[in-house]
DNA sequence: GATGAATGAGTGTTCATTCAT
DNA sequence: CATGAATGAACACTCATTCAT
């Protein structure tokens, strides 16, 4: 058996190499790809459809047989991240059943997102957001509600069973701001690992025992 | 009898309506003050120099005998709002003893200059950052760490006093997430007030009995 | 008992619903009707090869298996009209004898293909003269040559004969101005109908009496 | 006293030269006679906004200093020229009594305007008009009323006094074909005057008799 | 024949910046 | 200091045409 953090790096039978960004090897997943990592060096704005094109390696006028606008690939790239996510999110956690396992399992998955395999496109969605156009804006954020849905049950849960106190769509946003933050801080090859990030992050929402203990059990499935 | 509170709202005599954005009423000032609105509003590269010259009643080209560079307006934006913030915090934390009510004194501060009178140019600092020259961000960097400065001093504190167990280099980064997301969603016309939010980010590092023990001292003592 | 004005819609025994802008219904002259109607509606500048591969439901590459560049339709479309329109021309006077009746024959046929079923090939023959090559136009001028050689010989006995005083050459061009400008206002729905335009224009040529003459002897005939 | 066909060339004071298409010679002035004259040689669609910089010896960019888009030079050429001739037109019958006098200085300030000084300008205005925009073409239409108001004016009183039987507007029409279209063919150089072809027309219309009488007047005042 | 992805030169337009006045 | 016309490089996007399949 899969332990529980290896179960999000797998989605619909791809490893994670083949899902850069969440996106396929299609001609449209790798141009979708490079978009995600200019966008997120240079900001939309910054970055022409030249620069993507010669990142593919066709030419610019290529690029419009696959999108008709810019803007349609930075809806893309967003779109289809938080697809992933989304569904990454879902299998992380099915099956897990005691609440602050369930919240670990959430952090875990959203770090993976915005520092690990998607990061790209993620701090795309974060910073980018604006360069949409509010119809697009509204088409994403209906998208992103069940992602967020996800989130608002389990800490309901943590809340009703007293693990915190405070308003849990409050507590959401604090949650959101401390996870998209690392994205600006994150050194993959320093010594923090995602799992102690999780945990820091975790122990800030319900507190440091309440952490140590889930943390045991998990341990000790190993 | 000026409250805690009210006190980081004025600086250097002048009311909070006069510094917009921490700028001045000067020519100068004004253009700065502008020039956050737009860049927030639009961004850094959407918001042309005609609609900063707009804004202040000249024409584009006379912009350039005020700055060199588009760029250096981007800069100088940065520039003021840190040194704004930076005084304004450390007049904050002046005078203040207990470990706790120096934490929320920060808060207060940092949520002040984020979703209060310098949001515009809090929000261009975070999100333009990428298009400033990496000469300019070093220089930038340089100014932010007198204000990073009084953070790890205070956090140093509370967890040496036991206040929590984890690095205060990385719990300063969990704050700033909280904090700097707040400007995505705070509404300045809903029932939740800045000091609420204050102390609810206070509890995620310090527990929610810390803060509740602190926050009647504190009201105690006017 | 086929009266005269029917005579010219008919044309190598087709009826003028299978002959749309003068084009038979294979896949080739379905091509031209189709880019005669854009070229009117868009112009032939605005006409993409996709717009008209579209209207046929084939895909834009498949054009030019049928025609070696987007010029080539464009000549194609007046050579087919102007050859259509001389045809129908010679058989509208064959056989009528007196001057006026030969006169009214041609006018009526000239406003059929301005106005009637050929009316789109036709606005494209004037309007977008300009975007055929050099070589292209003396071929489209050799052509109408011969359109023209049916319209001077009736001008010539008219003039002969007294119905008019001025240059023939001269005349004709007045003509082709009249005609071709009706094709900016002419309604197909109103209640003016060709034949009095036909008889409105011939009286600008031989005057109001002897129109009235010709037409009388004409009705008289059936 | 200037005689009647002198009358339309001055207006204003200036010159023919000074004038050519009815613009002045500032730079927008300039400009828009550069983009005539592109604009009936090549076409709209065809003519670059590069084109018509390098005519004027300015930049491609420099041009939307003065215009906002290239369909507003288009815009602006019709305008002038509709202007500049509805002024002429007017000059040209003022103080005129004959109903057929009338009618010859119509005759001859339009075909001054198709074939004289502004002939560019007024090709564009035939075969350009479809690359307006709708609201630009009721603009458009808007000013040529007025244009057409002297016309009609002048026709209903030849009819009312039995110069021709027809109706006014049908005979409108066969005056706008016949002169518009002169400017496929006149030749400037070649034997045919202007006031050949103004009385060639107005033939058309009052017959051939009417013109001669009211020719001769005319001549004998100078 | 038909397809449709790809090309690549070209288009109208933008905009930070300059500079003579 | 301010103006505003001009610059010129760059941009997103278009489209007739090609060609491997």
């Amino acid at each position: 058996m899969a332990p529980a953090f290896d179960g999000f790096t797998r989605v619909a039978g791809m490893t994670q190499a083949q899902r850069i960004n969440g996106m396929d090897d299609s001609p449209r997943g790798k141009l979708l790809s490079a978009a995600a990592r200019l966008f997120r060096d240079k900001g939309f704005d910054r970055t022409t459809v030249r620069d993507i094109a010669r990142e593919v390696g066709i030419q610019s006028g290529s690029i419009f047989h696959h999108f008709p606008t810019k803007e349609d690939i930075l809806f893309a790239v967003m779109a289809e991240v938080i697809r992933f996510n989304t569904e990454r999110l879902q299998r992380a956690v099915d099956g897990v059943e005691a609440p602050v396992d369930r919240l670990l399992a959430l952090v875990r998955g959203e770090l993976q997102s915005i520092i690990g395999d998607t990061r790209e496109a993620m701090s795309v969605l974060v910073y980018e957001w604006r360069c949409l156009s509010p119809a697009k804006q509204a088409q994403a954020l209906a998208l992103r509600d069940i992602y967020e849905g996800l989130w608002l049950d389990v800490l309901r849960d943590l809340r009703a069973a007293g693990y915190f106190h405070d308003d849990e769509f409050l507590m959401r946003r604090l949650i959101t701001g401390m996870a998209s933050w690392t994205n600006t801080w994150f050194d993959q090859q320093g010594s923090l690992q995602l799992e102690d990030l999780a945990r820091l992050i975790a122990r800030r929402v319900v507190g440091e025992e309440a952490v140590a203990l889930a943390g045991q059990g998990a341990r000790g499935d190993r």
